[in-house]
DNA sequence: AAACTTTGTTAGGTAATCCTAATAATAAAC
DNA sequence: GTTTATTATTAGGATTACCTAACAAAGTTT
């Protein structure tokens, strides 16, 4: 089950990340990354490869084993889908998304994960174009009002012209 | 600033939701709700005593402060509007949602808390029915595919006879 | 009020994460 | 090929947040 710390978790995922992005994977990188020092990083990796999640020796490069990097990705897409929710859905600039999605997704339960994921599918299930509700809301948390359409609608609600009850929101 | 962990930020969270049940809050009282040890909490609350949170004896009740109680209702408030989201919205039980939600409570921006807080609002702004979009989210969830009135409508708009660009997800 | 039960406290310990300072290995420059 | 600079490691410590076991106070029963 759940052998693997919320902080082991973060060195894994981090290390998958550069990964990505250099050919091979050293402390220093990890360091920059997450902006801990030498030390902690050092503990961690040798943690990370008692369980056999990554190849280490002494001075060397850092290698994710075939189940560390299976896990990694796990990971990883989590990572990527709260930080896409908070940023694309919820509104936030990319850099808080993304810090607060480092922040809490070592501590979600899988079925709120498996939830939220689902939201973000649905949401931009046609990527072409946001749903009207959704640029609603943004304008509403820009501008802190509904936007002019939907206070039109919501008059004419109010005063009994329109009420299908299909539509909230706007 | 951030001067209280999480740890703490629980216990004070805790000392308010007692409260607000019970006359007096005692040392038992957290130990329930929070399933953790006598020790752990004494300690905290030593802690949170120290930072003139909460009024303390040793054998006595725990009460909050002015301060504490200011700041505990804040916490208790975010508490709730994420366990409502994961809850309500996300379509998480009750259980869940509200596990998770403590689970992250205390790691999230401001800034995101507060966009969150503002979606809840939009969403249910208008509380008697939920809107459209949302039901049809819980039934994909539910049922792992959009309902009938929406797939009829992809069709149509696959068809091309329908595409006024307004609508998403149904 | 003595005995028992419940509740709270203290002392001491563990695990996860972080740190600094000192040391060592490797890589680069001259 | 020494010297220098970069990078990594070890040793030792701090903090947060838990725990158990032993003890102490308060409350309850008879």
């Amino acid at each position: 089950m759940d052998v693997l710390t919320p902080g082991l978790e973060n060195y894994l995922e981090a290390i998958l990340r550069v990964g990505l992005e250099k050919e091979v994977v050293r402390v220093k990188d990890i360091e920059k990354l997450l902006n801990v020092k030498a030390p902690s990083i050092v503990e961690s990796v040798k943690s990370l490869a008692e369980r056999d999640l990554v190849e280490y020796e002494r001075y060397g490069y850092i290698k994710l084993t075939e189940k560390g990097t299976r896990i990694a990705r796990e990971i990883y897409r989590r990572h990527k889908m709260l930080a896409g929710f908070f940023n694309r859905i919820i509104g936030v600039d990319l850099e808080t998304a993304t810090q607060d999605a480092c922040a809490i997704e070592h501590y979600l339960s899988k079925k709120t994960l498996d939830h939220l994921l689902k939201f973000v599918e649905f949401v931009e299930s046609h990527p072409e174009r946001e749903p009207m509700w959704l640029s609603s809301f943004h304008y509403y948390v820009k501008y802190g009002e509904l936007p002019d359409y939907c206070r039109k609608r919501r008059e004419e609600v109010k005063k009994g012209k329109i009420n299908n009850g299909k539509e909230k929101n706007c």
